[in-house]
DNA sequence: TTGTACGCGTTATCAC
DNA sequence: GTGATAACGCGTACAA
């Protein structure tokens, strides 16, 4: 591998004036910018970049904390992130915290080990003082999916609470009365907030909530089986059901025919997220998006232009999500 | 941040002991190392993995490109890949190749600049001579998917070929006899592979091949879509259909029942690769096992085993496909 | 078993 | 505009 001082004897230059071509960050004459990117040319030079963190103290890396690699919500919250980051030549790297406490710091840490110079967290298990912590330990970072005060301008959130009041309202649109919930783990945040939007909904129609209609899932496929069975059985006469996210209503949805009933004729059903096989179900899924994709790329931008001062608009905080009406809600 | 430097005049010793425990490559007395521990802890100090990438030109990450980084495929195979490396102390860079030769190879120089020490690759456009080629020019790879002559103790593969033999075959032996074929891009080495094998299954039973029962689809729903309409179009008697991939059958389902077919009484449909949404469809579909988790592991010990030098068994390069029964073939 | 000294390939601060 | 030269933090012969 050719290097820069190479380059320089080759181009009859100094160190310092290739580093200049290279980073273009000072005046460089016509004729000897030709010279040293002929150079470059012909030793087939690329800079070496550990070398350049090393001097400048910084990797151009970023490091993501996701809770999953697999599952199709967070694959195309990374694919939206290395675009944004690669068009700008920063790579990311990436690590998995599996919604557990101590993988989550493990991989952190791990991140902050591979200097970084900025996170993108997608994680629920550690304390909000634990990210207050972190914030003053000097790597800086941006929250997905989650409000931590003190660091508002840093997290990137959907409402989640108008989610859930949307896909509750949207039910009762459609006339359903006998709403049962199936929800997301209660100590997670966005599942919390999904389902105080549930309950606003039921609340603006009078309706009070029943614990027969509630079920605590676990976000997984199993959720959804185990809801629906629970659910069908404490109640008979349910018309609907919301599940705080598209992996348990496609676990809702095959227990649910299992079981005899007609879909979306016996039952309705809604998701949450959007994930990209919410259309390949049958009934095909409606369900409420989560511009997971959006937000990620919003991250990306906050670090772009916090960290690697580019000049960009405004970062925006907050997304709103939407209902997108498919075939799994019958009206009656 | 501490430096080895602090540690050391802390710790009343020199730089190169404070590296050898950092690195234990070399005989330190129990005392001294304890010490030299000791002041490592009292500074809190962390090494800087750069500094030691400069020092060792050893970078402790490998790059990985996909094609993409959403769908069901690639996640679990980062997600697999990135457990077993960072098991062993290595991150994972990762980049998309988007099936796009210029964007191949831009991934695979975007990677070499950041100095990976080894590449993992699941490339389908450029050549294998750029593969070739690629071996020569330093940085070694392994190759996920794909045969490449003189580079086969690199390829990790699937024997896609038995695999489209087992799918038809299985149809084959559930008295079908009119069967379709939706392929992926016939340029696509494991698309050629998996038409092969359908026809070996079809000869193996006298039956001889008709282009009205073939489509060549793009590997995406809108293949599936497309291509059973054309099927049924060209051969009302068609009774099953074998999709090169689930993604196409997800298409395929649909559209197939928009027709006003029952599945899978009116029409049976096989996929392949038992992506994880294979069995949220209806009727749960019935596909080939593609263990892409396990050969990227496998693919990941190559690289520990030969560029780190760790001690593990033999590598297995070439995997085996089965079929996983589920309920969208119907035995006439 | 331990210490010295140099090198890794850049960036950045000065002078000129 | 351009050129020396000192960092950056660590690994590693070589010497002791």
């Amino acid at each position: 591998m050719a290097t820069i001082y190479e380059v320089s004897k080759l181009a009859g230059v100094s160190l310092a004036t290739v580093s200049r071509v290279i980073n273009n960050n000072a005046p460089v004459r016509e004729a000897t910018r030709v010279k040293v990117l002929d150079a470059m040319d012909k030793l087939g030079y690329h800079p070496n970049s550990i070398a350049q963190s090393l001097a400048s103290s910084r990797s151009n890396s970023i490091g993501i904390v996701v809770s999953e690699l697999n599952g199709p919500f967070f694959g195309t919250l990374l694919s939206d992130i290395e675009t944004a980051f690669r068009r700008a030549g920063k790579h990311v790297i990436i690590a998995a915290g599996h919604s557990d406490e101590r993988l989550e710091k493990e991989s952190i840490a791990f991140l902050k080990s591979r200097n970084c110079d900025a996170l993108i967290l997608h994680v629920e298990a550690v304390s909000d003082d634990y990210l207050r912590q972190l914030n003053e330990s000097g790597t800086p970072f941006v929250i997905l999916n989650r409000f931590v005060d003190s660091l508002s301008d840093r997290c990137v959130t959907l409402n989640n609470q108008h989610g859930g009041y949307l896909a509750t309202q949207h039910l009762l649109r459609n006339g359903h009365r006998k709403i049962g919930y199936i929800s997301g783990p209660m100590w997670k945040n966005d599942a919390e907030q999904r389902y105080l939007g549930h309950l606003r909904a039921l609340a603006e129609y009078g309706i009070e909530s029943k614990s027969s209609l509630f079920y605590e899932g676990d976000f997984h496929e199993l959720g959804g089986v185990k809801g629906v069975a629970a659910l069908l059985h404490a109640d008979a006469e349910i018309t609907a059901i919301v599940c705080a996210n598209d992996e348990m209503a496609a676990g809702a949805v095959t227990t649910a025919r299992e079981q005899g009933l007609t879909l979306p004729d016996d039952l309705s059903i809604v998701g949450f997220d959007n994930v990209n096989f919410s259309h390949y179900m049958y009934p095909k899924l409606t369900t409420i998006d989560y511009p997971i994709g959006g937000m990620g790329v919003m991250a990306a931008r906050w670090v772009l232009k916090h960290i690697y001062q580019q000049k960009l608009d405004n970062i925006q905080t907050v997304f709103e999500p939407r209902v997108i009406e498919r075939d799994s809600v019958h009206s009656i």
